[in-house]
DNA sequence: GTGTAAGCGAGACGGTACGTCGCGTCTTCCG
DNA sequence: CGGAAGACGCGACGTACCGTCTCGCTTACAC
């Protein structure tokens, strides 16, 4: 969903990489300072100097916007943790998934894009997009602890790719409960007994 | 949040009950028709022949509205089972939870509200409330089993808590993988052996 | 074609008037002071403080506001003549009419509704309904001479109707020569004899 | 203005006479099915492919094109008729004049013209030329009925032009009454008997 | 029973943002 | 180096809802 990568027609002037930097920059911003609600198309524009119709050529919706805006924060951190074993994947990555928190700006932008996603259906296919690769991650994580025996393959790994994010994103979305990276090791212990459990005995 | 029962000063008309039911009815009507981004004041007030100010008057917001509109369907159906054991009283719970997908027009409100509480603060703080009143029915399933020595005291209830609910929301919100009541067995199964193997063995 | 003359409904805020008089008059300052292509409704909405959508709500177009804004003026001067004689008549008319000169702005306000007229179909009928009236004001006259015996019954009064007004419009509008009110007698003279003659003498 | 037809300058590329007709063509295409409001640089730029950039180079603004892409229409049929007698001259004129109601594509541009000179005074500036060298025409026959002693040295030539053309425009702008060739000796008759008036008595 | 004050439908109001259109200018690349 | 393609900043369009604010009823208690 990087804006259409440009499959350079021939003829035109080429795209200005500077307005799409100040309208993402722009974006950003305003999504920082006061959440995604306030980001507007038309407050961007303002605020970046980009035309609205410029925006409008290279982002459907703010969702889009923002999103690109943030897919680098967004992205970067998921690390493929290779620790030998399945508990120590796990921990490396939800510690590190339950670092967001640190990062008020993505924790907004995370709950915005999951807001417009509930409310707009062209982005939630995009959306759901995102969040399968993010999903595959851990079911490799998942799929590499099957094939060393460490858990069944009868493991129902949709169902435990779930249950380390959903938890997650329940309580970013709700906000009832704080995560923390230092409560990655308890969280993924409780998960783990759960996994083996069913193996071994 | 139901809107609060006038405490009855003298003199002034009595609310019509009317209103306020052709109201909700016209706000669940719309949102199972069109979505909850179609659910507007405007609509709704034209739609139930109920004024805009009158709907102001009695709601904060369109969340507000369709909150009380649902909240009968979304409160009813969650038992409080007892059937003595922990992995009995849980499968009874989610099998419910889960059943709220057979209902599309249920599951459009709650995926509404969620995104709603992500763009209004004010409607987040009664948004969380009431997903505490859900939580704490499960929290009262897992005391009485710690009560009861099934799972360790040292059990942390908050997590296992998000553990039942944090996928049931992820799924439905994300919608990559289908809900089925036929799976809570599945589900509580896996969730169990993780609580239970942390007591011992 | 007043902003509808309001039938007194029952039920809703009475309309503000002086939300119509501010907006009237915005646009009338506008025109004067950067001519017809420079009313904007937006423009208009933010000089007077008028929201557009109230604007809209009163007025179709920035044409049928120019016209209610200019109405009086455009209006107000029209004489209806009783001199006795049809050359008295015509020249108290055609004086009058050549008098719009001395006041650019209504020479601004007629050019820009005649160009809109061109460009906008459902404004034509508007203007041509108003041109009408002022039409029906000569032919009133000429009728008035037909019964007296001074021209021929089988006078083209829709011609001499628009000879009298054409010329007048086609010197407005082309600005190739100007129009002086001191001319009326010696134009009113030419277009008398024509009439005159048919007669026979 | 004619696009100058390429003063051959040394090197570079030719004008290329081909986009030039394309841009005029589709010009006109578009004034006939869609009307004067219709027809914007850029429909004309993609209907044509020819280049905005290339338009701007050789038409200042839409008027300009449309005014040339209608020019030999507007001009061809204006003959400079010499029957011998005013009368028969005006009469040849006019008949001609009123022809361009057969021709509704001209009429629009007409009317699309006459409306663009009102709010551009850039344009009104060529268009007020146009019209002028339209009214020497009929002036030139009044000046040779003066020679000939037809009418009095002294008639305001001026003001009779215009109540040729003031009238064929008003009608044509206004639509409140057809114009056909067939009342043009009407027409004339009745302006005639105007000026021979005031010659013999 | 009557007065009075709140409730109520209606809908106008000042606003904000939307997504689109056309403007006139400006690159870029191709022939 | 002319010309097509088309991106750019810009300004206005007309629409949809927002949340607030009169209006002129219509209740229904308190006197």
């Amino acid at each position: 969903m990087p804006a259409t990568p440009a499959p350079r027609r021939t003829g035109g002037r080429t795209r200005s990489e500077s307005a799409r930097a100040d309208a993402l920059r722009a974006a950003a911003e305003i999504l920082e300072a006061d959440g995604y609600a306030a980001v507007t198309i038309e407050g961007v524009a303002s605020r970046s100097q980009v035309a609205k119709s410029t925006i409008y050529r290279w982002w459907n919706s703010k969702a889009d916007l923002v999103m690109e805006a943030y897919q680098h924060l967004i992205t970067e951190r998921m690390p493929e943790p290779d620790t030998g074993t399945l508990a120590g994947d796990l921990e490396a990555f939800v510690a590190e998934l339950y670092r967001v928190t640190h990062y008020p700006a993505r924790m907004k932008a995370l709950r915005g894009l999951m807001a417009e996603a509930q409310l707009d259906a062209a982005f939630a296919a995009l959306f759901r997009a995102w969040v399968q690769t993010r999903r595959e991650t851990v079911a490799a994580l998942l799929h590499r602890a099957i094939d060393r025996g460490e858990i069944p393959a009868t493991t129902d790994v949709d169902y435990a790719v779930d249950s380390v994010f959903g938890p997650f994103w329940y309580r970013l979305l709700v906000g009832h409960l704080p995560l923390d990276p230092a409560d990655a090791s308890a969280h993924v212990g409780q998960l783990m007994h759960g996994l083996r459990r069913a193996t071994g005995r």
